[in-house]
DNA sequence: CGACTTTGACCAGCGC
DNA sequence: GCGCTGGTCAAAGTCG
C-alpha cells in the first residue's frame, strides 16, 4: 500500500479513537447520500445513541445524534448555516469585550456544538486537501499525544464549518481529522462534480474529504439534509472503507453501492 | 498588500 | 474551589 501517500483507516481502531469507533461513522458523515436511507438505517440503529441527558460531550465523532436518522442534524444543521451564535450575545458581549476583547462566543448557555464527524487517514501531511478553503486558527498541544492539533476554519465568510486535525498518538501515520458544520457553499476549488471519484488526481482529495462534489441532482434531491452534502463526496470511498472494515454492517444496500465505487476502490477492497 | 500561519494568552467546562 | 485541558482569539510574523 505504498502507492498511496495516504489510505484512509476507518474502522478507527486506534486504541485512541475507541470513542470513535463506538460511534456511527456513517451518522457523522452523513453519508446517506450515497447508500440510501435503508442503509442508514441500519446504521443509525447500530448506532450508539446518545442519551439525552447525558452530555454529548465526547470528543469528536461523537456527537452522534440520540435521534436516529439524521432529523437531529437536519435542525443541527440548520442552525449551523444561520450559525451566528454570537449575535444575540451582544449586549454580554459588550460587557465581556469590556473586560477584556476577547471571545464574543460564551454566555448563558453552554456552546452548542455542530455535528461532528471524524475519520482516519494515513497520510504524511496533517492537513489534507479537501477542495475547500481553510485557515488556521490555533494549535494546541494535546493530552496524551506528542502531536499538537491543529484548528482550521472555512475561510468562507459564510461558511462557520471547522476542522481539527491530528495525529493519532498511536499510529503517528494516521491524520485523525474532524469536521463540525457544515459548508453552506460549494467546493471553491473542486467546482466540477464530475470529477467526484472518477478523477482522483491526486489521492489525498480523492478521499480528502468533505468535497462538496455531490452532483446537482443528488443535491437537490437531499437538500433537506444539508450536512450530508458536505460530506457525500468522500462517503462513496470512506463510507465503503467504513464498510469493508465493519463487520457489522450488513445489508444489500451495501451492494448497491459498489456499482458506484468500482471505479473508485481496488478491486480487492470491494472483494473484502 | 492581502491572505495565511504562528503563537501566547484567555476563557469555559469538567473532574477531583 | 482549584487545576487541567480543550477551544478560540488576535497580534505579530511570513509568504506570494
Amino acid at each position: 500500500m505504498n502507492n498511496f501517500p495516504l489510505q484512509s483507516t476507518f474502522d478507527l481502531c486506534s486504541s485512541e479513537d475507541e470513542k470513535i469507533r463506538s460511534l456511527g461513522f456513517m451518522d457523522l458523515l452523513g453519508v446517506q447520500d450515497l447508500i440510501g436511507p435503508p442503509f442508514l438505517e441500519i446504521m443509525a440503529a447500530q448506532q450508539v445513541s446518545t442519551p439525552p441527558s447525558k452530555k454529548i460531550e465526547s470528543p469528536e465523532v461523537i456527537n452522534q445524534p440520540a435521534t436516529p436518522k439524521f432529523s437531529s442534524i437536519s435542525s443541527a444543521s440548520s442552525e449551523a448555516v444561520n450559525d451566528e451564535p454570537v449575535k444575540e450575545d451582544d449586549q454580554e458581549e459588550n460587557q465581556q469585550k469590556t473586560k477584556k476583547q476577547l471571545k464574543p462566543k460564551k454566555t448563558n448557555q453552554k456552546r452548542q456544538r455542530e455535528p461532528r464527524f471524524a475519520f482516519m487517514t494515513k497520510s504524511e501531511v496533517d492537513h489534507l486537501e479537501d477542495g475547500y478553503r481553510w485557515r488556521k486558527y490555533g494549535q494546541k498541544a494535546v493530552k496524551n499525544s506528542p502531536f499538537p492539533r491543529s484548528y482550521y476554519r472555512c475561510t468562507t465568510a459564510s461558511c462557520n464549518v471547522k476542522k481539527r486535525v491530528e495525529r493519532s498518538f498511536s499510529d503517528p501515520s494516521i491524520v485523525v481529522t474532524t469536521y463540525e458544520g457544515q459548508h453552506t457553499h460549494p467546493s471553491p476549488i473542486m467546482p466540477h462534480p464530475s470529477l467526484c471519484g472518477s478523477h482522483l488526481t491526486s489521492p489525498i482529495s480523492a478521499f480528502g474529504m468533505p468535497t462538496q462534489k455531490t452532483p446537482p441532482h443528488y443535491q437537490h434531491q437531499h437538500q433537506q439534509r444539508p450536512f450530508t452534502d458536505n460530506i457525500g463526496s468522500m462517503n462513496a470511498r470512506f463510507l465503503h472503507e467504513k464498510l469493508i472494515c465493519s463487520t457489522s454492517v450488513p445489508g444489500p444496500s451495501l451492494l448497491k453501492d459498489h456499482g458506484l465505487l468500482q471505479d473508485i476502490l481496488p478491486s480487492h477492497m470491494l472483494k473484502e
